[in-house]
Formats: structure tokens, sequence, C-alpha cells
DNA sequence: TACTGTTTTTGAACACGTTCAACTGAACAT
DNA sequence: ATGTTCAGTTGAACGTGTTCAAAAACAGTA
């Protein structure tokens, strides 16, 4: 019973804090009005979330959970490309909603220092989860890759997806349709690059592309 | 006389901000902390500086500044890769003291609406400014670009450059060691690849390489 | 010198994110 | 029933970046 109370005080200072950054965006919305709205003190958003920046983080983290049923019909192409389009635009129409706020958790995207960026330790656990589609995506579709590469491929894919997810989070253009020019134009040369790096000539430059990857992971 | 002494105000407090942000890093150093240090009152810093952050702006100003007469001996280079190699080096060289502070440059660096941002109109002087060392680098070493690719060339590699310096701010490894092979690895093939532009074979992947930065920069 | 207008300087005040010592009350033990 | 415990809750307080009305210093004019 003390559970199920403290539970969903949870869920209601969540929620009142999402409506708010919908409607009035992140910076805009303090943690008294969140509480407030919530009909709780101050102090208790803080009792069940680390930090402001935690609520959205929280939140992507139940969204990414919520879009693996949603990405069931994008996973049932059978092209590469197309897969990984509609897993694209999936995406866009789950996040809509919320795109002006989701900018918060770029705010310090490139330190991995800070616990909000992408590459950090404490969100590990949702950037594995994102993974997996990738993975799938690549097993399923039977797209032949290079032994050396095939370890690295659905990371690769993964930060290519975060450069769009990123560029889209703050595309000012009518219903974002310059993030969807830029899928259209850049999908096509991904899927490209990735059957010609089976040609033997190209062993060089993926050797290249591998030692890269492999810096930039330390 | 009046803005002798104003001037000299300002640079005062610039620079003790400066010696904070080195000596306890920048979220650590309070704008109290500047101004006392500064002997003068705390609203004064906000009278010279829009904001904290501006003060780290002002000081990347003043920095590209500097460096352009410190760059001379780089751009004497004959060939494109020496040349970008060792401007990037005499970056890694000058900014080095101030690497741990700079990444509050970094902090909204996605968000073109940011003034911070190496991407918004605030710090388009800034930005053009050291464009103009990329323009000649390409044009004295004589490479030839293809007639459609010439004009955003300059633009590109600035944005190469971007990358690497991004990733030198949060780099941990000792000396900034990774950083290094990440130039060592990466330059070649950035230049191999504008060699192989030409070859008119590839005209339909520079023309997708064009589409993108046009719709990158909107 | 005295008056006027402008630039510089002050420090208190504001709103924010966050912390914390104290309080409440339900669950359980005696 | 009474006492004990402790997750849940409170709101004042802290330190921060920033703003602002007022004071002081200055330059020019009479």
């Amino acid at each position: 019973m003390r559970q199920q109370r403290s539970a969903e005080t949870r869920v209601k200072i969540l929620e009142a804090a999402l409506d708010l950054f919908r409607e009035r965006g992140f910076p805009e919305s303090t943690m008294r009005e969140i509480a407030a709205r919530s009909g709780v003190a101050t102090g208790l958003a803080y009792y069940y979330f680390a930090s402001k920046d935690a609520i959205v983080l929280e939140y992507y983290q139940r969204a990414l959970e919520d879009l693996g049923p949603l990405l069931e019909p994008a996973q049932q192409h059978k092209k590469l490309e197309d897969r990984l389009n509609a897993i694209l635009e999936a995406k866009f129409q789950y996040f809509e909603p919320n795109r002006r706020f989701l900018g918060a958790l770029m705010s310090n995207a490139a330190d991995p220092a800070s616990p909000l960026s992408p590459f950090s330790e404490p969100s590990r656990p949702i950037r594995e989860f994102d993974f997996a589609q990738f993975q799938r995506a690549l097993d399923e579709t039977g797209v032949s890759i290079p032994k050396d590469l095939a370890p690295h491929m659905a990371k690769i894919l993964w930060m290519y997806q975060m450069g769009i997810l990123l560029f889209w989070i703050y595309d000012r253009s009518e219903g974002q349709s310059r993030s969807r020019q830029l899928v259209k134009r850049s999908l096509g040369m991904v899927v490209l690059l990735l059957k010609l790096s089976n040609l033997p000539l190209l062993k060089p430059a993926r050797k290249t592309v591998l030692d890269l990857v492999g810096i930039l992971e330390g």
C-alpha cells in the first residue's frame, strides 16, 4: 500500500512536469511550479528525482521502452534502407509532441562526463536498449557485412541516428521537413557505403574507419 | 580618459575571470568571486559582460585574433594535409592551458539559437574569421576542387575542425594523445576524399554531399 | 565654483535549482 | 493501546546567475 501511493506520487510529479515542459518549454518551467501543480512541496520532487534534468532523462527512458512495440511494424521491412527509414519516422512521430523540450537532453550532449549525455555511463542501459533495434535490423535484413566491421555496425548506425535526431530537435522548418529531406538524402548514402564496404579493394579504407571508431570509443 | 579607465576595468574583470576558470574550472567559479578578485562589485561584471558565458565567448574571440599571426608558420606548408595538421596542432597548443573551461562554449553547442553555439548568429564574425584560414590553405596549396564543391569546401573543413576540437576538449587521455591519433587517422582520409572528388565518376556522390550541406545550412 | 547630463559603480533583491533538518503518519511490534 | 520505526513529506534556507534602482564619479558648460 505504501509503495502504491509512493509510485502514484512519483508519476503525478512526472506528468505534471512533462505537461509544463510541453506548455512552456523546459527552461521556463520551474521546480516550484512542477511541485505546485502536483500538489506537493518543492522538496518532494527531489525525493523522487535527483534533478530537473533527471525528469527528462526518465521520460526518455520510458519513451524508448514504449517505443519497442511501436517499432514492430518498422521491423517488418525486407530492405535495410526501408527499415531504417521506418525506424526514424516512427521516432519522429512518437517524440513529436515533446520535440521542444527534448533539447534539454542535448544541453551537455558532448560531455561524456555529464549524466545527461547520450554517451555517459548512466545512460548506458538506455543506449544499449536502443542499439538492439539496429542490431536486429542488420541481422534480419541479412545484409552482408565484413567480419571486421560487423561488431561495430549497430553502434555506427546508432550514432547516425543520434545525429539525425539532434538535427530534428532543433529543426525549425514546417513539420520538420528538412529533417525528412536529410534522412532521404543521407540514408541512401549510408546503406550504399555499407554495401561498398564489402569490396576487397576497400579493405584499407575499412581499416581506417575501424581505427577511428576505436579512438572515439577510447 | 573615461574610456581608458573603463577599458582597463573591463580587462581586469576578464582576466580575473579567466584566472579563476583556469584554477577552479568554469562551473566552480562564481560571478561574486570574479568580481571580488577584480576588486569591484558583483553587478559591475554584468555592466561589462552580458553573462558568465559571454566572458568565455569573448576570450574565444580574442584568442582567435591572437591566433592569426601564430598560424603564419603553419600556413607555409606546401601540402594541404601538412597545413591542416599544423593549423590543428597550433590550436591545440595555444588553447591547451584553457582546455578545461572551453567546454563551457560547448554547453549548448548544438542549439543554433543559443548565443554560445558555434553556429549561432552572434558568433558569425568569429566563425567567418576562422573560415578564412581554411580558405587560404585551400587557395595557396592549389589543390584542385570541383567547381560545384569549391564554395563550400572551407566550411566543410571548418566543421571537421570543430569536430576535432570538440573531441579534444573532452579528451581525458594523457596529453590528449587520442586527439592527435584522431587527427593522424582522419586527416589523410579527408584529404584523400577531397582529391577523389575530382573523378568524374563521383559526380553523383558530390551532388549528394552538396545537397546535404544545403539542408544542414537551411 | 556650481549645475547638468552621462558613464560607471554599488549592493541589495529576485528567481532559480537544490539541500536539509524537522515533522507526519501508516505499518508493525510489544 | 502504546511505542517504535522509517518512507514520505514539508518548507525554509543556501548559493547561484542575473537585474535594477540608486549612488558616485566624471566631463563639460556656465
